[in-house]
DNA sequence: TGTACATCAGTGAACGCGCGTTCACTGATGTAC
DNA sequence: TGTACATCAGTGAACGCGCGTTCACTGATGTAC
């Protein structure tokens, strides 16, 4: 009766909830097979196994967000406060509307095999150090050590998400907008 | 010939250095073992097994740590600024000399199953809490939500250590201080 | 419209091995007399 | 000082099972004529 449905993508999407709930290790080709309603084989079909499809779904959804926040932060046409805490709700709206993806590339990171994060192309904190240098070089923030800088930033936006995801932090509406006042403060500016 | 040393500090150490490297659920038995020159039985003797030795082991040095940070700030007879100044340094050194220690409680607590999680009774995001909880009631610093900049400050602090254990940055001398100038002024101080 | 064949998503049962765990044992050290 | 026994850290080989992986298969959909 009519199942022209494709299971690749409820396959995927269960794979990464269980993977950002229980953990890489922890999560069984059972478990997502039986949660997507599929057997255990049907997984075969797309992966060539499950580090594999770890990695690559990891991947796929590091990128989708690095490219989210990449856009905002280097948007040429807005002052750098500006940037800063529109990313910075940027990703606060990304982790509440899509709270498994990002608890996934979040949490799940230090799950791999550190051969293979050598491989990783991609990296908001890369991006972070680039857009802070710039800032730096145009003297629209104090001079500061970009890396270290960029790293301080992360750590502090990004702790508030995984305590939230752990229960122990309540987030409020406007928590995003402490967040980068905090941001900006520690950055030396206003 | 002369063999009294008692195996299970090797076991425990080994175990330590290997978990914090590899993760939890990359690390084996055998490896641990073979590494501490141990034959795979001689695990069972102090412990039920291997999740039950990781937790203990994981329970043992977040406390050792956590005793440290709390000595520090809570030493009633130095002014706000010094006791985070000094808790920073702490932290710093302490990863400095106790890498393994260190990245082991930092990096493995996500390879826990969530219920042991929530039986944990010491934690150093409740202990920053209640710091600036007490400072803010003391007038110290301005009010804040005390849970929130906790979490912004521990995630400020540590995400520096983190990148440095992947070999993403580089440690100074003085990082520590401009952590520790950083956070004071996310704190709106000085 | 119907027949023959190819393709392909998904099945289900079996496989095999890596890993944690068990257990009878050995040999060294301690204790009593 | 020597003998008999208990204790206990650590051995080494075997075990067994959970898990990822394989593979011959089925049944639905598409394509050619």
């Amino acid at each position: 009766m009519s199942r022209p449905v494709i299971k690749r993508e409820i396959i995927e999407e269960t794979a990464i909830k269980i993977f950002a709930t229980k953990g890489l290790a922890r999560t069984t080709i059972k478990d997502i097979a039986s949660q997507a309603g599929v057997t255990e084989g049907a997984l075969y079909r797309y992966y060539d196994g499950k580090e594999e499809m770890a990695w690559k779904l990891f991947n796929r959804e590091l990128e989708k967000f690095t490219r989210l926040i990449f856009q905002v932060l280097f948007e040429e046409r807005m002052c750098f406060a500006l940037r800063l805490g529109l990313a910075i709700k940027t990703i606060y709206d990304y982790y509440r509307y899509n709270g498994d993806q990002f608890a996934f590339i979040l949490l799940t990171q230090h799950g791999f095999p550190e051969e293979k994060l050598q491989t990783k192309t991609t990296d908001p904190v890369d991006m972070v150090a680039t857009f802070i240098g710039q800032a730096v070089g145009r003297g629209e923030i104090p001079p500061c050590d970009a890396d270290l800088f960029a790293s301080l930033i992360m750590g502090a936006a990004l702790q508030p998400l995984v305590l939230h995801r752990y229960g122990r932090l309540k987030l409020e509406a406007d928590t995003h907008n402490q967040v980068t006042q905090a941001c900006l403060r520690l950055l030396d500016i206003a």
